[in-house]
DNA sequence: GGAATGATGTACT
DNA sequence: GTACATCATTCCG
């Protein structure tokens, strides 16, 4: 009975580029009433604190980007080119702005509730993009800055991934830093984005 | 107060 | 491959 006093999360209090990889592999749900909604995540991409110039958190803490500056297991949630809606967890041990942003799924549970907001789009356009994972998922502005547990819940394998199954590339849609290859992806997944 | 700017997705040529 | 919808946030004056 060893516990953390962090509780299921404590994990998360790490380096982005470290936790990013451990969560491929991780579901997330949207717990809801009517069931959980959500998949396992197949694609993310990690987000380095002030010293990251892609990053919301590049200019440091602003009444947006504040959740990032909280501990890890925070969501952050913010609205990407006035439509979309996009889910990060921070991770940073230091609450220095370091967040992943999650960028795909593998649907497996709540399947008829995302094809119904998604438009009856087929299962692989599901959640394959971080805008479709918060339509599919019914993210809400409110949902940032609260902890993961309680209407966003994040389940861990079992058995850790092989991180033979784990590629690394650059980043997608950002116009600065783009060199670093901060996106993790599950290896042959269809439900990766591009 | 006003203007520029996206960590995107979809439709259309 | 290119066009464009759409709005909260941020920065500048």
């Amino acid at each position: 009975m060893t516990k953390s006093a962090f509780g299921p999360y404590a994990w998360l209090r790490g380096d982005a580029l470290d936790v990013a990889p451990q969560l491929i592999g991780c579901e997330l749900y949207h717990h809801t009433a009517a069931g959980d909604v959500g998949g396992r995540i197949v694609e993310v991409e990690a987000y380095h604190g002030p010293a990251d110039a892609a990053s919301h958190a590049w200019r440091g803490p602003t009444p947006r980007t504040a959740p990032m500056f909280d501990v890890g297991g925070v969501i952050y949630v913010y609205r990407s080119y006035g439509i979309h809606l996009c889910v990060n967890i921070v991770t940073g041990p230091l609450s220095d702005g370091q967040a992943v942003l999650i960028r795909a799924l593998e649907p497996l549970r709540g399947l008829d509730i995302m094809r119904t907001r998604r438009g009856n789009a087929s299962d692989r356009l599901l959640t394959s993009g971080p805008g479709r994972v918060g339509q599919a998922l019914g993210l809400t502005l409110a949902m940032s800055g609260r902890s993961l547990g309680r209407e966003l819940i994040l389940e861990r394998p079992s058995e850790p991934l092989s991180p033979q199954l784990i590629a690394h590339g650059p980043r997608i849609g950002i116009a600065k830093a783009v060199d670093q290859p901060w996106r993790f992806w599950l290896a042959g997944s269809p439900y990766v984005s591009r």
